[in-house]
RNA sequence: GCCCCUGUAGUUCAACGGACAGAAUGGCUCCCUUCUAAGGAGCAGAUCCAAGUUCGAUUCUUGGCAGGGGCGCCA
């Protein structure tokens, strides 16, 4: 919140349009804020930077007075403010007012966080109706620990997308027909040894299993342990889309196929119809999984009128990338609509060394298996604290390790000692006639680590407001944690229940429940429980 | 051959083109046992290489090198 007020402030000086920065900053001798805004407007004029601070900061000193203690250049000709107490406490009573409201909707995540403001460009951005599809494994086989990284990231971003107001919904694309499909009807065959095997097979126990269904049989079922899997990892799904049932059976690739003919925009090359340089119609006439795509995608942006499609792809993807955005545009909708999220590889890592997995031999680590070994909440944090661009490892150990050492507990931790500490106080004062002893009195805090500790909650609408611009979930694990820390390196300094100071011991409470209660917004986001005891 | 991602402390990861490159874990040295107990303080430790753009480059550009993944009618 104050970095954008700060901004605001020196929107109001500098000439329109200036693009400079406005961050926050870690380190206590850079102030709370810092901007370049006088760097990057020397540069434009040819000034000395140092100079142009000056200026700036001279016409920012009535800000002093009221919510900045003071400003400072710094450096290169860096403006660094120090945010006072009294806006901090005034800012935290709005924080505890505003607060959060749960939505309708059934589940953990599913907040509206009121004072969170998206902006771009610095206008105030409008609800969205925004299609969020991933996942989206072939239904023949189970899902694997990256299907598990995809889910996490996507139920995720959709929390967050949610809680700042659009409308999102979760989308699962369904390809329950095609070579795919055939190819798990020949696998079954192959492995009752009906037929002769090939490498292209899908193989493992789950294929013995399934002796003696078809290939939609099997589709079905195994779709349906997809479906309990996801449940079982806390991963909704609004929308199942299904590539038979929704596009082929109702003739959409026939209408995108002549609607895009109809722009002169297919050739036939090859006895194969093409869109630019990618077949949509196979010369044995059967459509490619990408004129479905294109259907598919027609349905998303045309039928049912989104403003945005998020797609959630394994890295294995990457290639078709530039192949979707194009194939949208000739669909007539603007490739800015489709925002594609490329998840890079998972290694499962036991005792510092590689746990190697194949997919083709069947020998693969699935999700229900990782789940049940590390439990949901571990799983979801450690994929989480990565960014998708990271070819992560993934510390099986450290995962099911229950100490601080693991970065889940840790932070869980933190909310179940808030908890402890609240009960204590509910006992005592349910002892005492009078009830609770103390009035609040938010100026009672003045130490440095309850300061500290009001900063760091104050910065939770500023990371929502970030993750919702860039997508990089990564942040929210680790504002987590180091307001875990925060809290943690308060409890360890300053006794909270003190029967000698009921004043102070109230106000404190208040301190610690908003702690409790921002740690809580920021682990349902990401799907995760908070445990009042540990 | 071409395309995508990555290369940062011993390790796993951070860092809108900004200040002294942050954490965690491991290592070393002290301290402590508290409303919750799985502790606290300190120290040491890193940008793959080479050019370029810039007042300023881990970040951008180009060229190497290394790892992961993909690629022409599979999905």
């Amino acid at each position: 919140m104050f970095r954008a007020l700060i901004r605001k402030e020196i929107e109001k000086i500098v000439p329109k349009g200036a693009v400079f920065s406005v961050e926050r900053q870690e380190n206590p001798e850079h102030g709370d804020y810092s901007s370049n805004a006088a760097l990057v407007l020397a540069k434009k004029d040819g000034k000395n930077p140092k100079e142009v601070a000056a200026e700036i900061k001279k016409a920012l000193g009535n800000l002093v007075s009221k919510w900045v203690d003071k400003i400072e250049i710094a450096g290169p000709g860096f403006l660094n403010f120090w945010i006072s107490r009294g806006a901090l406490i005034e800012n935290l009573s709005i924080f505890l007012r505003k607060g959060e409201r749960f939505s309708k909707r059934e589940g953990v995540g599913a907040h509206r966080l009121r004072w969170v403001k998206t902006e771009r460009n610095g206008k105030r951005e409008t609800s969205k109706k925004i299609n969020i599809e991933f996942v989206s494994a072939n239904p023949t086989g189970p899902l694997t620990m990256a299907n598990g990284r995809g889910g996490f990231y996507g139920d995720a971003l959709a929390n967050i997308l949610e809680a700042i107001g659009h409308e999102v919904t979760r989308e699962y694309y369904i390809n329950d027909t095609g070579n795919q499909i055939k190819l798990l009807g020949e696998s079954i065959l192959a492995a009752a040894g009906k037929i002769e095997q090939k490498d292209e097979y899908y193989k493992g126990a789950y294929v013995k299993k399934l002796k003696g269904k078809t290939a939609k049989q099997a589709a079905a079922i195994l779709l349906g342990e997809i479906k309990k899997s996801l449940k079982k990892a806390g991963i909704k799904f609004d929308v199942w889309f299904s590539e038979d049932k929704n596009l082929r059976k109702t003739g959409e690739l026939e209408k995108v196929l002549k609607f895009l003919n109809s722009k002169k925009l297919i050739k036939e090359k090859e006895g194969a119809l093409w869109l630019r340089d990618a077949v949509v119609i196979k010369s044995n006439k059967e459509p490619t999984y990408f004129l479905a795509d294109l259907a598919y995608h027609y349905d998303k942006f045309i039928k049912r009128k989104f403003d945005l499609a998020i797609n959630v792809w394994g890295a294995d993807h990457h290639g078709y990338v530039e192949r979707m955005k194009k194939g949208i545009e000739a669909l007539g909708v603007s490739p800015d609509r489709l925002k594609i999220i490329i998840m890079q590889l998972v290694r499962l890592t036991s005792g510092g060394k590689e746990v190697k997995m194949s997919k083709r031999a069947g020998e693969f680590v699935t999700l229900d298996n990782l789940l049940k070994k590390v439990g949901v909440d571990a799983a979801r944090w450690f994929f989480l604290e990565r960014s998708p661009d990271t070819h992560m490892d993934f510390d099986f150990d450290l995962a099911k390790e229950r100490s601080k050492k693991n970065p889940v507990y840790y932070v869980q931790y933190a909310t179940a000692r808030c908890n402890s500490i609240l009960r204590k106080s509910e006992a005592r004062s349910a002892k005492s006639e009078r009830g609770k002893g103390g009035e609040v009195n938010l100026q009672l805090l003045s130490k440095p680590e309850e300061l500290s500790l009001i900063k760091k909650i104050l910065q939770l609408p500023e990371i929502i407001e970030d993750i919702a611009n860039d997508y990089q979930i990564h942040r929210l694990p680790r504002y987590a944690y180091e307001l875990a820390k925060t809290f943690t390196d308060f409890y360890e300094k300053h006794r909270v229940v003190d029967s000698k100071n009921p004043d102070l011991t109230a106000t404190r409470l208040l301190l610690v429940s908003a702690t409790q209660k921002t740690i809580k917004i920021t682990l349902s986001l990401m799907g995760i429980d908070t445990p009042s005891r540990m």
